[in-house]
DNA sequence: AATCACGTCAACCGCCTTGGA
DNA sequence: GTCCAAGGCGGTTGACGTGAT
């Protein structure tokens, strides 16, 4: 048996939205506002499904989108949060307003994935840089591993060391859900002089020297990183906050 | 001009989460 | 605690546009 459909498709209207039916979502939001997507299609005379109806106005029809391309300053943010967050478009597109999920999630697979693995595939192997790198674990929920990972988040080993002659950025990386609600994945990976990393795995570094802002005391992100380990209720809000403090 | 290959992106699908009964 | 409806999310599809041959 399989699952049941969100609505009977029966009858109704698919592919691409007409400018009617647009003008038709459109008059009956501003009317009725949003929500109670599934009895909209009735109330409203559309022959869509609820769901089609929510995204058509969630990622074309709202007011507050913004269309054109994306700035380099965006393009620049959706890397970053890209490399903390995985692919949780959603909390992604928070911080970028205007732009929708899907659009963000489009212009990654479409440009940002390809143009990363290039730089990952022509820095590897004569690595004397640092890698802009993608954590592959953190963005798909099936190739994440099962909470047996090569160093749970609590017995992790982070050497808190600041290299001479200067320090250099890091970020904890893929904070994002593992298998267990609560449970979060967090690494620090820190750069040596010469680029590469000490720890190899899941690594998550930028070079940040052409960018604004001093390092970050790496003492005081790991102090920080296990405080909001210890505290239960809302775990995952509270490193997701720690994540973007780290991106101001 | 015709065909093919490839990139883009709106839309769909199915699973997950949440909240109320 | 369980069930169910509704909403939300990320992965995937496929139509369409465009450039190369």
């Amino acid at each position: 048996m399989g699952r049941a459909p969100c609505c009977s498709k029966v009858g109704l209207q698919r592919g691409p939205w007409s400018t009617s039916e647009d003008k038709i979502l459109v008059d009956y939001i501003h009317q009725h506002g949003e929500g109670q997507w599934r009895s909209l299609p009735n109330k409203a005379g559309l022959l869509r499904c609820g769901k089609s109806c929510r995204l058509r106005w969630m990622n074309y029809l709202r007011p507050d989108i913004k269309r054109g391309n994306i700035t380099p300053d965006e393009e620049d943010l959706i890397i970053r949060m890209h490399s903390l967050l995985g692919n949780r478009w959603s909390l992604i597109a928070k911080r970028l307003l205007g732009r929708t999920d899907n659009e963000i999630k489009n212009y990654w697979n479409s440009h940002l994935s390809k143009r990363l693995r290039n730089i990952n595939d022509s820095s590897a192997g004569t690595s004397t840089k640092p890698r802009l790198s993608c954590n592959k674990a953190a963005g798909d929920p099936k190739k994440r591993n099962n909470g047996t990972h090569d160093a749970a988040p609590h017995e992790m080993k982070v050497k808190v060391e600041v290299h001479q002659p200067k320090a250099v950025r890091v970020f904890p990386c893929s904070v994002s859900r593992i298998d267990t609600k609560n449970r979060q994945d967090v690494q620090v990976s820190i750069l040596k002089d010469d680029g590469n990393p000490y720890e190899d795995y899941y690594c998550n570094i930028m070079e940040e020297s052409d960018r604004p802002g001093s390092p970050y005391n790496l003492e005081k992100i790991y102090e920080e990183y296990q405080q909001l380990l210890k505290e239960d209720d809302d775990n995952d809000v509270q490193l997701e906050s720690f994540a973007d403090s780290l991106l101001m």
